[in-house]
Parts: C-alpha cells; sequence; structure tokens
DNA sequence: CAACTTTTTGCAATCGATTGCATATTAATT
DNA sequence: AATTAATATGCAATCGATTGCAAAAAGTTG
C-alpha cells in the first residue's frame, strides 16, 4: 500500500546518532550542536520526513486542535464568524476540529463528548435552541480545558463568553422603529432559553417602556427562525388580525428578507403600512426593496476576538479566567425598510 | 492541575484482568465473554473512562478525521456544502479538520501540509482562485491517501471530483436569456483556470453560437467577484458604454443582487432594460426585488455526496478509483429577474 | 596536564491502546 | 472420563516522539 513512514529513527540510524538528539534537533533545542543540528533538518526535508503528530501528542498531551461546536454552518453570521477564528488559530498553528449541534443539545453532547475523546486543548462553543443543561460540558470544566462561549451563551457557567449587547442592541432596534412613529411593534424572535433572543426582548421591552409603550404579549412570537415558521406565523396569524402591527423588529436578516417578501406579497407597503428593522446586517438586508434595517453584528471580529484570547491562554500569555465576557460593540444601521419620516 | 486520566489499564487493575481485555471489550470485540465485557463497560462508563485518541491513532495508523480545504468558510454556498460533510462524516464517526485557503495557492498548500502533518485519512478540496500547480497534494498522492475534489476541480489530476456540469449550466442559463429576447449578453464570471467559471463560460459561447449570435469578448468580464469587483467593473465600465447590454449572467447570486442594486440605483429597469440571471439558488436571490432568476445548485447534496463517497471507501465497501466523477444535476429557475415576456 | 565547566549526546522509560500469538478455561462430543 | 473443539484471556511487542538523568565530549583555567 504506502511506503514506510519516515521516522526519527530512521534518521538517527543514517546518521548514526540517537533518536533522542534527532528529536531535539527537529524542535530546536537549545542542547543541540548547531552543525548536529543542520546534518538532522537537512537529512529530514531530504527524506521527506513528517512528525507524526499522535506520538508527539501522546507524549506531550497537548494537540494544537480546538474544538468549535456551533448551531449551524450554513449562515452568514456564522461562516462569518468561523472564518475569522479559522484565521487566527490557524496562524498561530492551530487546526480546528468544527461540527454542528444542528440546534439539539443531543447532538451538541454527542460532539462535545468526541472533541473530548480528541483532546482537544479548548473548545469554543455557541449553545443550540434547546440546550438546556450543560452536564455535556463537565468532562472540559472537571480537566480545566478552556471553554469560550460566543453569541449564545450559558449564564451558568464561569467561562470567558464573547458577545454582542444584546440588551442594548434590542433596545436600539425597537426605540428606532418608536422614533419612526411605529406604535405597534411586532417582535419575532428565538427560543427565548438563548441570552441572544432573551436579552433583545428585554430590550425591546424597555425602550417600549420608556417611551410609554404597553407590552403586549401577543406581539411577541418565538419560533426557530426558518422560512417555514416564518411563513407560518405571518401568513395563518399576524396578516389575519384585524389590525396589523405597524413595525416589525425580527431577530435576523435573514428572515426579515424573507418576511418582507411575504408582506409584500399580501399586499403590506413597507415601511409605509409596516416598518421592518432586521439584525445581523448580511448583505442580503442591503439588497431587498426596500433594503433593510438592521444591527450590525461583527462576526469576523467576533471569531478573531474568539481566538486571540484563547490562543493567548493557551500559549500562557494571558489567563482566560480573567477575562470573563467581552462585548463587541454593535451599531444601529438605518435603511429603507424602517424609514417612515425623512 | 488536571486530574490524571483514566486509562485502560486502571480498568484492568480493578478488574483484575489485563488491559488487552479491556481494550478489546471497549472495541465490542467479539472474542470477549459477554459478562466480562459487561463488567468492563460498565465501570468505563462509572469511571468516566475516555479513549485516548492518540495512542490509538498511532497504534492503529488511522485518525478517523478528514481534512477539508476550501477557498473561504463565509458564503452560503460553501457552508451548505461544509453543512452536508459534516452530517455524514459525523454520523460515520469522523471528524472534519477544516481550513481556508482564502483563494491563495501559498495557503492553500500550507494547509495541506498541516493537514498532511495531522495525518487526515482523506482530503477534501476546493481549490483556491491562484492554485496552478499541485505539487502541494504530491504528499497525499504518494502515500495513497485519497483526496476529493469538489466544485472548483483540478482536471490534471487522477482524483474523485464532485461537481455539477457547469458547462450545461452556463448553457441554460445563457439560453434562457436568448429565449427571452436578449442579444447582447454580459457574462460575469470569475477566474477562468477554474474549472467552474470556465465551463459555465464554454456553455455561454456555446449557447451564443447555438443561437446564431456573434461572440463578444468585450462581454466577459472576469474578476474576483467580490463586491467591489463588481461594483467597479460596472459603474466604471458597463455603465459608460454607448449601449448596454440586454441581459447578464453572473455567476453568483450575491453577486448577482449586489449588481442588481447597482443596477437599479443607475436607473436601470430590471428585467426590461436588463435580463438577469445568477447562479447558486440562495436566499438572496428569492427576496430581491425582482426576485432573482438562477441555476439551482445543489449544495448540501453535494456535501453529503462527498462525504458518503469518501466514507464508503475508507470503511473499505467501495473503491473510490472506479468511481471518478460525479456530476450533480442542477436546475434552471426563472424568476422574474429575467422574464421579459409572459 | 589536572581539575573543573560547559556543551552535547545517549539511555531508557513513558505516553495508552492495539493485536498476533500462546495459553487457559469452558463446552461439546464420544 | 477422556478427548476435541470452541471460547476467553493474557503476554509482550509495537506504534513514534519526548525528556529526565547520566555520561561523554569539548572547552577553560591555573
Amino acid at each position: 500500500m504506502s511506503q514506510k513512514e519516515i521516522t526519527i529513527y530512521d534518521i538517527a540510524e543514517k546518521l548514526k546518532i540517537s533518536a533522542a538528539t534527532v528529536s531535539r534537533a527537529l524542535q530546536n533545542h537549545p542542547a543541540v550542536n548547531a552543525k548536529t543540528k543542520k546534518r538532522i533538518v537537512d537529512l529530514a526535508s531530504e527524506l521527506g520526513y513528517q512528525s507524526n503528530k499522535f506520538a508527539s501528542n501522546l507524549r506531550k498531551q497537548k494537540t494544537h486542535t480546538i474544538g468549535v461546536i456551533v448551531p449551524r454552518l450554513n449562515s452568514a453570521f456564522m461562516s462569518t464568524v468561523l472564518s475569522g477564528i479559522e484565521k487566527v488559530a490557524n496562524n498561530a498553528g492551530y487546526n480546528l476540529i468544527i461540527s454542528q449541534s444542528f440546534e439539539t443539545q443531543e447532538k451538541e453532547a454527542k460532539n462535545a463528548q468526541t472533541m473530548f475523546n480528541n483532546r482537544v486543548d479548548a473548545l469554543i462553543i455557541s449553545l443550540a435552541y434547546d440546550t438546556k443543561d450543560y452536564k455535556h460540558l463537565n468532562s472540559f470544566i472537571k480537566k480545566n480545558i478552556p471553554i469560550i462561549f460566543f453569541d449564545r451563551v450559558a449564564d451558568e457557567i464561569d467561562a470567558t463568553k464573547v458577545l454582542i449587547d444584546n440588551f442594548k442592541a434590542g433596545y436600539q432596534a425597537t426605540e428606532h422603529l418608536i422614533h419612526q412613529g411605529c406604535k405597534e411593534i411586532l417582535h419575532i424572535t428565538g427560543n427565548l432559553i438563548r441570552n441572544v433572543y432573551n436579552d433583545r426582548l428585554n430590550g425591546y421591552k424597555k425602550a417600549l417602556e420608556d417611551n410609554g409603550i404597553k407590552y403586549d404579549q401577543k406581539l411577541v412570537i418565538s419560533n426557530d427562525l426558518s422560512e417555514k415558521a416564518i411563513e407560518d406565523c405571518l401568513k395563518n396569524d399576524v396578516l389575519k388580525r384585524q389590525k396589523l402591527p405597524d413595525g416589525l423588529f425580527i431577530t435576523s436578516d435573514p428572515s426579515a428578507a424573507y418576511a418582507l417578501t411575504i408582506l409584500k406579497d399580501a399586499g403590506v407597503k413597507v415601511p409605509e403600512d409596516m416598518a421592518i428593522i432586521g439584525f445581523n446586517n448580511d448583505l442580503i438586508s442591503r439588497v431587498c426593496e426596500p433594503a433593510i434595517s438592521t444591527i450590525n453584528y461583527p462576526g469576523n471580529q467576533m471569531g478573531e476576538t474568539i481566538a486571540s484570547i484563547l490562543i493567548n491562554h493557551l500559549n500562557g500569555e494571558s489567563d482566560i479566567n480573567y477575562m470573563n465576557t467581552v462585548i463587541l460593540k454593535t451599531d444601529l444601521i438605518v435603511r429603507n425598510s424602517s424609514l417612515k419620516k425623512e
């Protein structure tokens, strides 16, 4: 089948020296004579030697691998974050093992277990929709393997978190609609056990309160934000109400865009009849007609921040325990979908 | 620091049996008494035993890890493919190491080397924009590590490839515009050294030819399909031409959507003045106004196909060498952006 | 040149799991 | 009960790199 691997023993033999010296030379250990080192390195590259990571990992108990668990890979936001993580991690010589929970705790737990077995040096995770307890992370905590949460974080766990100020973003979005004259603002959002959605809802409530608008539970719809769910709640509920809301704050741009098409099809004028604001600042929000107002969500930066913190920690340059929560800045981006006044 | 790991030796000791038996029991080897097996498995789970993958990999010379190199993570299409790969691979007990080439051969080569050092069992790759030679894959080929190309494939290399019929798709898209009455079809596309773009261009040319339209090189623009590039070529070139093309075939939906906004801003009526067709069938093409016609590109299915083929091969259930190229079906999706006639 | 440093090297154990082969145990057969 | 067959277990080597410790080699000094 495949030819035998070159090992440090092969090199040692040819050079009539010990494997220990070869090993040290290849790691650039100072206690190796410069000339010997050169002979070793040269021969290694000539033979096409490749260090066997397993043997090395087994011995060193370190893998230079970071596990990443995300709800889904296929969203614009998530892939941007991953892209940021990958960039920084890769530059620092770390590999990424990436897996998806598909929004279930079960798969999340299974993946976490796999990562653990693979002895990742750290875990980066954004929680699934329905994750309610965190047993599956215990093995990491016990073994003191760093965990970083991002975006969808667990308040109950004492670990570093990187996220945005969802409360503030929710407040800003809602306030903006109110300033545009909206009195009845529909809020379509995700599972409220997740901080991202719950905090935004609280921001929404606070904005209403501060502006003297009574909170109406019927105006808050929580679902999985899938196309199907959006279509369903709009067509079978919202659009059938006697009085249509005059504003919509929906917590993802793809959903906002999709909702927009449904509303337009139903003859609702945006923003005149209903002003819309989304969340994320994906390209999709810009190309709609009208373009959708949104909250800029710094995915790439989030990814890079996560990876930097982690790698500094792993390299012993800083301690993750002293940097508990990083809040990234968001901005309100106003476009035509919410501009009722000039 | 962290408590000591539980090993098969610990289990063996407590049960007063040999580590060999423990190892066999945990692998469900038939030559282990059912009762013994149960005792072992029970104790293992009680102690929270975790198999050490390095030791196992080192011994078995297999990693159960698949390397994936893609140009960029953050595109709708790519994340869909990855999602499909991850799903199948994960179910089969394989891990994914994912990295991005950021469209350069240099980074692609570096990543390939890392994957190789990590002894991935197989490599899945979609080529960078500017990859011109394939030296960096030689180590895999030499060692007989399977490589699967997808989407952006290397014709020069004899490996399994999963892709769509880009020629046909290009032909269909162009033909559709012609049938709608377009006479002068602008084609904005990516780097023509990549099969995906070159084949589509050839399809475009053939469709023109078959319909008696002369090919005009000025109507083909090749760039990196970034927003900047699209904006630049439209504003500084196309929109300044005396005669505007009456059709646009642009090989990605996000680009199409972005182009649409620029054209609309410039007062171009779509589809009346210019009919547009994109490529990929991303959500973004559906939510534009008008919705953009496109070619449905089965990303998820592509991912699942890739992973299935690979895993069947790795499990010895089929041989990758007998299945050289898999062409997935695409469909033309007609929407308002290209409908000039009823 | 002896005595002492400093620099280089090698020995051998270690990291855990796996597996071919030999042996022990149990079951089946006559 | 003796013999054979089938089943279960253990021994010990192996996968390659790493590293504490000891020893050898080279360099310094008086």
